[in-house]
RNA sequence: GGCGGCGUACCCAAGUGGCUAAGGGAGCAGUCUGCAAAACUGCGAUGCAGCGGUUCAAAUCCGCUCGCCGCCUCCA
């Protein structure tokens, strides 16, 4: 079955096939870094990991880029307001970014371009764009004609007479077309500059995506990524620049992700109902959010609320759990060697559901079918024999293993898993082996009422107790 | 106003023409347990916003209606 993805400039799934046979290059639009990154950003950079490593994962050998915006307008009004340099602001949010890409879990881009850094290259597009007619120059700042080209419009299905008459931008009166966009803009006093053929300046929004995709991968490239709302006008506007600089296809494949809302609205700066990447990791494992955002598809809208974050984080303790008490209570099973035909068999559901426009809920889906097959032959190896067992077992830690490869969760050993929940106790390890050991000795004598006591002393300070047949063990209550 | 998307059980969510409509969470009952917890088993949509149509067959295609959301302005 081959790889289907869903193009939004065809508005349809399309069999995926690269320029070059085996070989992916891809590039998705990074952050503007003048604040924290939310949850948003965090959907984006999820999905697209998954796409890169499921790329990864089938064989192709990728090229991915993923720039970080580091001067623009807001950059700067941030700066002002904090009375600071500009570039001390986009420092400080690419570290904060990394910071969070890392906590997530997702893996470093081939090549991770400043805007800053690329000004010589976004120079060389401009000139070729006034060269070929398709810019102008106006007292230092430079345009793009929107109408010398052609296929504007193309992926956004707008068309330029009714984007005319909607115009809701402030007109700027020397521009030739209102819907004209700047490619340069000179300097105000006080603003960073670069020298140009135009004066001192600094770039559009626009132009950098389309210098640096080109610098580092090529003038057509695979796969183009970002969110719904680059639709229009960023990746537009990105076709027109590159299409007209270099009279060639810019992108074949076109991906968007869908918006992370709160309450049912989209989460916005303007609106004010922000979730931090930072602050949703302070409260559950980077995995839960990864599984939460990964649980539904990557182009539908989802709506975050702390419940749903709690449910990936329920979901995530059962599979780990599971994983567990395989390695735990049968560990030569576990490591046997794996039905290699069984195992494809199992592992090819995934895949087709991966094929399929990245399906990763459906994926998901699977692994849990996985943890309940796992459960069930565990509970009932006393009674139905360890066969089936036997077989089962090493190939359901390798599906974990692989399609955690490509997910992102369900890649890690429990150990590490429950470690990290540990890190945020109230009660000292000691203090609970203490409990545990008082309550184990109340047990023995039969009074029941202390050792009730003890469970629900401990279970308020979020610590639940299990009495299990090789004795009592704690874990941390979500 | 223009363009686009969505509406599946108590909640989240996959499924977009054809086996019993995945999976997770919550609930109820049972097995296990001193009691719990975990795990397992069973129950739970005769039904896929509503109405009509196409078809041997529709959640899935078409039309209309209702509701929600997004883009058209910086935004992942």
């Amino acid at each position: 079955m081959p790889l289907l993805i869903y193009n939004s400039l065809t508005r349809q799934k399309q069999e995926f096939k690269p320029i070059k046979a085996g070989e992916v290059t891809m590039y998705v639009c990074g952050p503007t870094v003048y604040d924290l990154s939310h949850i948003g950003h965090a959907r984006s950079a999820v999905a697209f990991d998954v796409v890169y490593r499921y790329l990864k994962y089938k064989g192709f050998r990728v090229k991915y880029t993923r720039n970080y915006t580091d001067i623009d307008d807001k950059i700067i009004n941030r700066a002002n307001k904090d009375g600071v340099a500009w570039n001390e602001i986009s420092e400080r949010y690419i570290k904060a970014f990394d910071e969070d890409m890392a906590a997530l879990g997702v893996e470093l881009p081939n090549f991770r371009p400043k805007a800053t850094e690329t000004i010589q290259e976004m120079i060389g597009v401009i000139q070729a764009l006034i060269d070929k007619g398709f810019a102008y120059v106006l007292d230092g700042d430079v345009y793009y004609s929107v109408r010398k080209f052609n296929g504007y419009g193309k992926l956004s299905g707008k068309n330029i007479e009714e984007l005319e008459a909607g115009a809701r931008v402030e007109v700027d009166e020397r521009k030739e077309d209102p819907l004209d966009f700047a490619l340069w803009k000179k300097s105000k006093h006080g603003e960073p500059w670069w020298d140009s053929p135009w004066g001192r300046g600094r770039p559009g929004w626009h132009i950098e995506c389309s210098a640096m995709s080109q610098k580092f991968l090529g003038e057509t490239i695979d796969i183009h990524g970002g969110g719904k709302d680059l639709i229009f006008p960023h990746h537009e506007n990105e076709i027109a620049q590159s299409e007209g600089a270099t009279g060639k296809p810019f992108v074949r494949y076109w991906l968007h992700n869908g918006f992370v809302n709160i309450e049912k609205e989209k989460m916005s700066k303007s609106l004010g109902n922000i979730l931090a990447i930072r602050d949703a990791l302070n409260n559950y494992s980077f995995e839960a959010v990864r599984l939460f955002l990964i649980s539904s598809h990557y182009r539908s809208p989802i709506d975050y609320s702390p419940d749903a974050l709690r449910e990936a984080e329920v979901a995530l303790e059962r599979y780990y759990r599971t994983l567990e008490r395989m390695e735990k209570d049968w560990p030569d099973v576990v490591n046997a060697k794996v039905n290699e035909q069984r195992k494809k068999q199992r592992m090819q559901r995934i895949i087709n559901a991966m094929d399929d426009d990245f399906n990763t809920a459906y994926a998901a889906g699977f692994i849990f079918e996985e943890v309940n097959t796992a459960n069930r032959l565990m509970d009932s190896a006393k009674t139905l024999g360890t066969n089936e067992l036997e077989e089962a077992l090493p190939v359901i830690k390798a599906i974990f293993k692989e399609a955690g490869s490509f997910l992102g969760v369900f890649h890690r050993g429990p150990q590490e898993y429950f470690a990290e929940k540990k890190g945020n106790l109230k009660v000292s390890e000691e203090e609970i082996a203490r409990l545990v050991l008082e309550r184990s000795e109340a047990k023995k004598d039969k009074d029941f009422k202390k050792a009730d006591a003890i469970r629900k002393e401990l279970e308020e300070k979020g610590v639940l107790l299990e009495d299990t047949p090789k004795g009592t063990v704690w874990r941390m209550k979500i």
